[in-house]
DNA sequence: TAGATTGTTAATCGATTAACAATC
DNA sequence: TAGATTGTTAATCGATTAACAATC
């Protein structure tokens, strides 16, 4: 039953293969070998098997794996029947894109509430989810089960309404804001979406395939 | 002048380091050694030295690094001195939550132009940057030099869209689609933004957490 | 049965950590 | 000068890849 604790990188790799299988299953798709499935997700095959074999056997010698069973198995793995639920924290333009586009059911997740500061906002409701004072916070989380809050307010605010957070019974933080809220003392889960680290990356490689092309440039002239 | 080539990981610690410069910077502090950067972001000392030592010497012996300085190095190596020019596709929920919110320039680049399909928006302004039809995309891409384009359009169009942004001198697609874009055969650099695969990493996290506490108490049973 | 493909063990490769001489 | 801390080389650790017996 005592599983050795999985890496991250096995962890961060499982999403995207529910996404393929997902895909998959649209086209049509109900078996698939290690190999085919690599090669369309740039693994190797070898990879594959090492990251399933790490919660179960899920395929079939001479076979392969079938789509629709593998799909399910990981989405267990990543515990999306759990009914997980969650509540938004600022209900800025992020927040509202959120609320709008992200479709949180798909995944496992039930958005139940939305906090925001803003009188106007109070007592609303935002695509079927109520919207609540954030005076309102602490005495909600005491009255529900909730596992996962969406930090989506400014920069400004964002560690005390951690503080209030953390200090309620949250499990873990989606934080959508700028600030570093890895903290080494607190124990809840942080899951940073930092969308100037994911640009700043892709524009390392431009940088560097721009340098490539100019040097390359530099040898044809001489 | 050759360098080696840069791992991904220590690519993707770069703009972390850059963030927690900022940081410092505004609280004030300047200079700091690895001893301590590391301690704040959770990374050993030799990690943070070896990471810088891919880019060259940044540091003083006895000393540690100039914070400011540090900042401003690791800022040039990840382009952001280069004035990069990026366009953005799809002015719905996302895209417009984009340009309110997040500040192209303070990352080096220019958000030059947006393009939509909806007659109402196009001709319009929005934050500044223009709004141009979709189907003048391509010629718009003839007459500017443009590295990045932010995809932020529905599902079902992206590998149109993507289709005419790689054949029309894009070096990068900055992807907020759920469409896996990392094709095997294409040059262009993608950057994923998969919000769902961030979601379910820390779902699987939120999951572990519950079952370790479910098999303590389980234990104290007995 | 023969061919295909798994799950797993062993080998390789790469990334992180430790150690230390150099030097501010 | 003495203490601190770098940059770098060597040692360790972990992750990926290769190989293959098991078996559908």
């Amino acid at each position: 039953m005592k599983r050795l604790k999985v890496s991250n990188n096995v962890i961060r790799r499982l999403p995207r293969y529910l996404r393929k299988l997902d895909e998959l299953t649209e086209n049509g798709v109900s078996r698939i070998s290690s190999f085919e499935l690599g090669h369309q997700l740039g693994l190797t095959p070898s990879q594959i098997r090492q990251d399933f074999s790490c919660f179960g056997e899920f395929g079939q010698q001479g076979y392969g794996y079938n789509v629709v069973a593998l799909r399910q198995q990981i989405a267990m793995i990543l515990g999306m029947d759990r009914g997980f639920k969650a509540i938004l924290i600022g209900v800025g333009n992020i927040g509202r894109a959120l609320m709008e586009n992200f479709c949180f059911n798909d995944w496992g997740f039930e958005l139940a509430a939305a906090f925001d500061i803003k009188p106007a906002l109070i007592g609303t409701e935002y695509k079927g989810v109520p919207i609540y004072g954030i005076d309102e916070l602490e005495s909600y989380l005491a009255e529900h089960q909730i596992s996962v809050a969406v930090l989506t307010v400014p920069k400004t605010v964002a560690i005390n309404v951690t503080e209030t957070l953390t200090g309620n019974g949250i499990d873990a933080i989606w934080n959508f804001t700028n600030v570093e809220l890895t903290e080494p003392n607190s124990s809840t889960i942080v899951e940073n979406v930092h969308f100037s680290d994911s640009l700043l990356a892709l524009s390392y490689y431009v940088s560097e395939r721009r340098d490539e092309e100019a040097a390359k440039a530099a040898r044809a002239e001489k």
